[in-house]
DNA sequence: AGAATAGTGTCTTTTAGACAATATAGG
DNA sequence: CCTATATTGTCTAAAAGACACTATTCT
């Protein structure tokens, strides 16, 4: 991981090897037990947070770049990242606290004021989301931390980037109206009461269930099996599973559940 | 105009005053009469059509060099361009058709194959929909050709620009949904039928008229007034205009049209 | 009077939304 | 048997969608 990221160091390589004037941010959502929350990374001798972000190499397309930046700088892979807006005012990257003397203390190198990385950036943000209990962030070599954050506690955060996050989840929620959710989110057989959280937590407000049942269930989009899942005590919820074929003809032309 | 391009010009300007590696490129529908069409350019000596598109300058946002550019290139101002995703791939910019050879001709300069034009740009792309009869589209010094397509007509075009105006097109379609449209594209006062076969053209399908009419009616974006149009023959249709108020609201935070 | 287009109403089916009792498993 | 949770049905209101006749204006 380390050595993956320093081998792909923009810090090291710069613009030889990189685009210049656009970056990647990742806003990576995650979802456990009814909280939302993202991923954001601490860089060394910061004082605010940073979103996974990183630059897009001379060979590749800004998706891969995408995937390639979330799993170096976290370690998390098999992201289905979504692609949602651009952002680029001249002054995105002026913030007090990102400067050249921080970024060399934390570099460990002499950055000096004109280099590339403190010029204007238009951004190309991705979304996902994730399960969050399972996977284990990594931060890379430059980050102090790297933890998940409550959506509604999200702490000071470098350059634009909680506007970003801010945007991000709108898309998030526009988009579960018309696309399926749940598949990389959800395990392979889950119930009805799981789901049902999940769309409730995203959308931060209660949904009826017997009406909600109806509405995902006529989709045609999960299917009901045989089997119970025997949670603690109480009586055992039946367990579903997406249908593959549906959920991916879902995901190509959309879909209508109005919840 | 010439001279404001000629201010502005890239290859006279190059990367000192324009950002690198990142670009915008705008689709520019235009409406008139039961037609949609989208604005496309033909370089001089080159023998396929572009969309309209430049740089970012050091010291401009995105969203302003995107109306910069619509205004510089085609002579059209005001347009309200909506940004809807970015593209980017290494080989966007590779087309038998965009040799150093052809922009030597087109620029009537020495340019090279190391030039910064031919390198990797990830575009950010808007569109927009305006009333093509009322404008009148001039292209600029180095466009031998400025016209309005058809939707289904499009011509051979340059790079992924194809792709572009199709997805542009998926945009535009649902953002219908969502948005009202209209404002810029419609007299100040309009009847019934004149956007309802807006709404038809731009979905490319049959809306029933009585439930098209009673849907938006109730949505409330539009006011009925006391006048009556004459057309040619028979009978003058009534007039509506928006209602300001409405429509700035639904522009912000969406509004409900299922048509 | 006739032709062309504008304008509008009703019925049926579907969907949304509100609402709570019953069934079941584990203790 | 008790408790906690899963599951499911009905009613009403609203909306969607199918459908065609009447009104008006101009010729």
């Amino acid at each position: 991981m380390e050595q993956d990221y320093l081998k792909n160091n923009p810090l090291i390589l710069g613009e030889k090897e990189f685009l210049q004037n656009v970056s990647i941010d990742n806003v990576i959502f995650g979802y456990h037990e009814k909280e939302l929350k993202v991923l954001l990374q601490k860089p060394q001798g910061l004082s605010k947070w940073l979103l996974p972000g990183g630059y897009i190499k001379k060979t590749e397309e800004i998706s891969a770049a995408a995937e390639r930046i979330a799993k170096e700088r976290t370690g998390l892979d098999n992201l289905f990242l979504l692609q949602f807006k651009s952002f680029g005012k001249p002054d995105r990257l002026q913030d007090p606290a990102f400067t050249p003397e921080s970024l060399s203390k934390l570099s460990n190198m002499n950055i000096n004021a004109v280099n590339w990385l403190f010029e204007y950036h238009v951004s190309v943000c991705f979304y996902t989301l994730t399960e969050f209990s399972k996977v284990n962030p990594k931060g890379d070599f430059y980050s102090e931390q790297c933890s998940w954050w409550g959506i509604n506690e999200i702490p000071d955060m470098l350059f634009d980037h909680r506007l970003i996050i801010t945007e991000a989840l709108k898309s998030l929620r526009l988009h579960l109206y018309h696309y399926p959710i749940g598949l990389n989110l959800l395990p392979k057989k889950f119930t009805l009461p799981e789901i049902h959280a999940l769309y409730e937590t995203i959308l931060d407000r209660e949904l009826d269930s017997r009406n909600f049942s109806k509405k995902l269930i006529k989709t045609g989009i999960i299917k009901k099996l045989t089997e119970k899942k025997s949670i603690g005590a109480h009586r055992s919820p039946f367990l579903y599973k997406f249908d593959n074929n549906v959920y991916k003809e879902a995901l190509e032309n959309g879909m209508a559940l109005i919840i």
